[in-house]
Parts: C-alpha cells; sequence; structure tokens
DNA sequence: ACCTGAACACCGTTCAAGT
DNA sequence: ACCTGAACACCGTTCAAGT
C-alpha cells in the first residue's frame, strides 16, 4: 500500500511540481494529503464512513481548511478520481508505445485496463458514483473539466491505435463501423467486465468463470470478428499476454500481488 | 407515464394479490404505493431529492409508517429494483420463448435487455447504486435474497439458451469456454453499453455512434466469434430486430417512443 | 491571509404517546 | 394494532471571530 502511494503521486509531483512557487507547492501537498486521508478512508472502512469531519481530523487541520480546498465532499471524490485516471493513462501510454504489431498494441491497452482495475477496485467505484446524476453536479466546473478531459485522452489513445491498423492495413479496408465498433465494442466489454467483478454475484456458485478471466479471450474473439491481424489463431494470445505482464506491468503485477 | 406503471403493478398484482386476504391485500397496495412514490422522486427530481419525508407526504401517512413497510431507505430503492427486474424476466422469458433458432433467441434476450434500459434507465441507475459497498448491508436480508434469486432467474434464462444451442449442434461440439464465455461475453458487452449510454461522455461531439447502436452489431460479432449458427453472414440481424420489435416488444416500442 | 469550530440546515431513524 | 411526529443523531456546509 504504501509502494502504491508513493507510485501514485509520482506522476503528479513531476507534472507539477517543479514550476510551482513554495506557497504553491505547499498547498498541493496538502491538497494530496486530504486526498490520501479520503481515499485510506474510503478503502479501509468504506465510502459511507468518509466525512469532512473525519478527514479534517486525519491530517491535522479542520473542516474550514478542507473546504478552503475543495467545494465540496464530491470534489474531493473527483480529485481523487481524477489522480488515478492520471495513472491509467501513463499505464495507457505505456502499452500503446510497446513495440509489436498494432493488434498487440491494442491488446496490451486492454490489458491495462484490467490490471489498473485490480489495482484500484475502490477507484473503479468511485468512478461509477461521481458519473451518478446529482452527484456529478456537486463537483466543481473545473474539476468537471479535468475529468471530461482526462476521458478524452484515454479514448484518444485507443482510437489513435485502431486508426493505426486501419492506414496500415490490419483491418480490412472498407470494414463496416471502424473505428466505432470496435472502440466501442472493446470499452463496453471491458467496462462491463470491470463492474461484474466488482459486483458480488456469485459467479463460481453459478458455475462461471470470472468475469476478467473470459475478458481476455472474449476482446480478441471480438477483434477476430473484425478481422483485425493477425487473428488470435495466428498467434498465442497467453503468451502475449504473458510477456506484456512481464515486460510492460512487472510493477503493477508486483502490487496487485503484495495487496492480496 | 401512466401506461407504464399500469403494467409495472401488473405483474406484481396477478402473482400475489390473488392469494392474499384483505389486511395484506391493503398492505400490499399501500406499499406499491409508496414504491411509486418514491419512483416518480426519483424520475423527476433525482436520487439526491429522495427522502422519507417526501415519500410520506406522498402517500399521506406519516414517516413511521413507511418504516413500518421498510427498514430504510435503502430497502425502499430495493423494492423497486426487485419490481423493475420482475418486469425484466417478464420481458427476457417472452423473448426465450420466441419460436425461431436458438441464436434468434438469444438476439431475443439482448434485444429484450436493451430495451429495458431505455424503458427504465433511473433504474439501472438504482441497480447500480445498491450494488455499492455499504448500501447493499443496508437493505433488508429479506429483500436481499429476493434479489439474488432474481438475479439467477436471469442468468439461468440465458444459460438454458445457450445451453439448448449446444445440444442441437448450433454452437461445434467441444468449443472452448462454453457456455461460461458466450454468457460473461453478451452479459458484459451489454451491461457495459447500458451504463455508457447511461454516462454523460459525449460520444457524438468524440465522433463516435451511440453505445446501444454498436451493441447489436457487436453482440452477434462475438456470437459469430464462437461459430453459433447461422452466421450472422448467413442472417438479416437487422431485420430480425424489426420483426422482434414488431412481434415481441410493440408495447414496449411505444412507451419508450411516448416518453421521449 | 489563513484557520477555526460553533452554528445552521437537513435528513434518516426511533419510539413514547395517542387513537 | 396501528399511526404519529417530536426528538435524536449525524453530517455537509457556512461564516463570524480569532490569529
Amino acid at each position: 500500500m504504501n509502494v502504491l502511494t508513493r507510485f501514485d503521486v509520482a506522476s503528479y509531483f513531476t507534472r507539477h511540481m517543479n514550476t510551482l512557487n513554495r506557497k504553491q507547492r505547499e498547498r498541493f501537498e496538502r491538497e494530496q494529503r486530504i486526498l490520501d486521508a479520503a481515499r485510506d478512508i474510503i478503502n479501509n472502512e468504506g465510502w459511507e464512513h468518509l466525512t469532512m469531519e473525519r478527514v479534517a481530523t486525519a491530517i491535522e487541520y479542520s473542516k474550514g481548511t478542507v473546504y478552503n480546498h475543495f467545494s465540496s465532499k464530491e470534489d474531493v471524490v473527483g480529485a481523487l478520481s481524477c489522480r488515478c485516471m492520471s495513472r491509467m493513462i501513463e499505464m495507457f501510454e505505456r502499452a500503446a508505445n510497446w513495440q509489436g504489431n498494432h493488434r498487440e498494441r491494442m491488446a496490451a491497452v486492454g490489458l491495462a485496463h484490467a490490471l489498473y482495475s485490480l489495482l484500484f477496485p475502490q477507484e473503479v467505484q468511485n468512478m461509477q458514483t461521481i458519473k451518478a446524476p446529482g452527484i456529478r453536479q456537486k463537483i466543481s466546473a473545473e474539476k468537471q473539466n479535468e475529468i471530461l478531459q482526462l476521458e478524452q485522452r484515454i479514448t484518444g489513445i485507443v482510437l489513435d491505435i485502431i486508426r493505426d491498423a486501419m492506414r496500415d492495413g490490419d483491418i480490412p479496408p472498407n470494414t463496416q463501423h471502424v473505428p466505432d465498433g470496435i472502440f466501442l465494442g472493446l470499452w463496453s466489454i471491458g467496462y462491463g467486465s470491470q463492474l461484474l467483478h466488482l459486483s458480488d454475484i456469485p459467479f463460481s456458485r453459478l458455475g462461471l468463470s470470472a468475469p476478467l478471466d473470459m475478458l481476455w479471450i472474449n476482446s480478441h474473439k471480438l477483434l477476430d470478428s473484425y478481422n483485425w491481424r493477425p487473428l488470435s489463431s495466428e498467434m498465442d494470445i497467453y503468451a502475449l499476454r504473458d510477456t506484456l505482464q512481464i515486460t510492460l506491468f512487472a510493477d503493477e503485477i508486483n502490487q496487485i500481488n503484495n495487496n492480496t
């Protein structure tokens, strides 16, 4: 958990800290402490035990000071989501830069997505929470904008890979519903699998596999349906997964194993 | 909306009302009025404006009486979900009884799922809400059990169709990951599409199709990947959808059109 | 300029008193 | 046996007062 914390803040650090003066830096650091406190309360005791009073106590300031940083409780959760989405983008970019064919790059992004939900299960819940109507509008306009931009960067990474594959002929020309169909197919199957994974539906008791186990094979079946070369019959998708896990996501795998 | 209300309660009515005495019937009817009031508040003003006080006022009783029926606010939402899941099961059964080949029956269930989320968008949100940890445990044990049983009936309908297809050779024998893979693939893609549809992500502004538009084609592509005959190249999936909409779901289509 | 915490508003839940 | 609503607990949010 400590390893995770350092990692998490690190991406923000390099992006923001160097360009700020002392005042701004102190403010930024306290903001991170607020978010760390909120995250710990949510992770250890659940979302329903998160109160502004407890956050204030944890950072040894008063409630008023927390409100000096965030406009509402929802704003805190929104900021938490932004921080985690930054980490997700970092993982996606690492995947997209994989030196293999475009289908492998796409698979790497899918793997990043699955690993992300294993690393931050609570965060996926939070993202879902802030999407609920009536919650979202309590997030400051500034932060809503930041969320939107992060979402756009994420979709951009995926769409770029699909367009690369079209350009290089890995997907047959004149294929219908591209890039839309592939993009939404992969997104919905990944997103749905994550949420099913987090639900308390007793899959094994129903004689079913775990949703995340089937995600890998079903994503590849979908890509096969669009004739994205090489087809899964022309490659070893499990060997690919092993390679990607070792080469790109060794740190994440370690952390997932440590958490359980 | 009135049509919807009558329909909604009708399935409960036929199942429960006939076997109850006057006292129980009055109690059941008031419970329905509570749920109607809660549903209207959520639909018209959003989940965050739902308070026990307002529900009590709407049915012209006091808060104490509402608590006589439901153990908590979450319990009310849980009951609302049960009522809507009953309607979903009714739609699924209608679809599963379609007099066509198994792949068409499966497609009909998928269509039922998509129509359900268009009919009850708020309800899909509620289902998501009560899955959040800390909410679920506030629902009475009795109702949690009912939710579990309804979920099992839903999975049962779908798994039965897949098993029928295996038995009759529509899916090649010795296909890997059946029924698991097909089941989880369809569920995650349907579930994920629904939630993306309900999110406020501006798909059209990102140059993308609507998630529910791509759901139909991507579901069929997934079934193609499992070689479930007839393949979509051997049939007209859009003609099938039109037929199903007219034959099985004319009422639902009407209501969806009236709502918008 | 920044921080504090009392005060306010709101709402879920309970239960003694009423019918 | 059932219903009521005052009372309590809790928590998000504000802001006058303090440093």
